[in-house]
DNA sequence: TACGGGTGCAACTAGCGAGTTGCACTCAAG
DNA sequence: CTTGAGTGCAACTCGCTAGTTGCACCCGTA
């Protein structure tokens, strides 16, 4: 059930983001498909703890699992994030509509 | 000299957004201005909770205060949200351009 | 088949963050 | 001048999360 949810809520999406370790693993797949060890082999931090991260990130649809031979690599998936940044703008043009709105009014003589 | 950094790190915003109290209390300002304790009449949490959340959201730039007689309103600023909501854009298509040269790359004969 | 790199699950610790209550101060309005 | 609504600071609790270590299992390869 948890497959491809559209984008139920935005928080847990930048929940996931709110993390340094998360956007170094990102950058990392964006560079090129990684697995948990692989990533653990260039990041500080253990296998286990990049591996929970991996699972974040898949949850909330940032990166999507990728069988190869018998270990899973992890590849960035740039849909979520465009669908992240069309909302943040669709919200942040209606505070600054209503701003500009309030300033036309009382502009008016 | 906290004033107006472009947008050093992008992190700290999303940790900002990564609240749902946050972003009741951004849904209420998005509306209308209000103040710590208006806010605190609406939202079922304490003045000093939002005053604390007022003051993350205006760490990284998305609410501005605006003295108003002897209390003090926030203001939505959308300009913030344009901003992390382009920086996303930019590093979602990054990552789906790399893709996109593999898969021809593969397709290659 | 035997080996070992890769993965997954579980228990545990430490620290950050959200929320609360309490108190003191300030300043506009009566 | 007096009042009280609004704000700010401080100490405290509690739950979540990032990180660790340890162990068991699986499966491709030599």
């Amino acid at each position: 059930m948890t497959g491809t949810p559209p984008a139920a809520t935005l928080t847990p999406v930048f929940s996931a983001l709110a993390d340094d370790t998360r956007w170094q693993i990102l950058a990392e797949l964006g560079r090129a498909e990684l697995s948990a060890s692989g990533l653990a082999a260039i990041l500080p931090v253990s296998r286990q703890a990049i591996a929970k991260h991996l699972a974040v990130l898949a949850e909330v649809g940032l990166v999507e699992p990728v069988r190869v031979g018998r270990e899973v690599r992890y590849r960035a998936l740039g849909a979520r994030l465009a669908e992240t940044a069309r909302a943040l703008e669709t919200i942040g043009a209606q505070w600054d509509r209503r701003l500009a709105a309030i300033k036309r009014l009382a502009e008016t003589p």
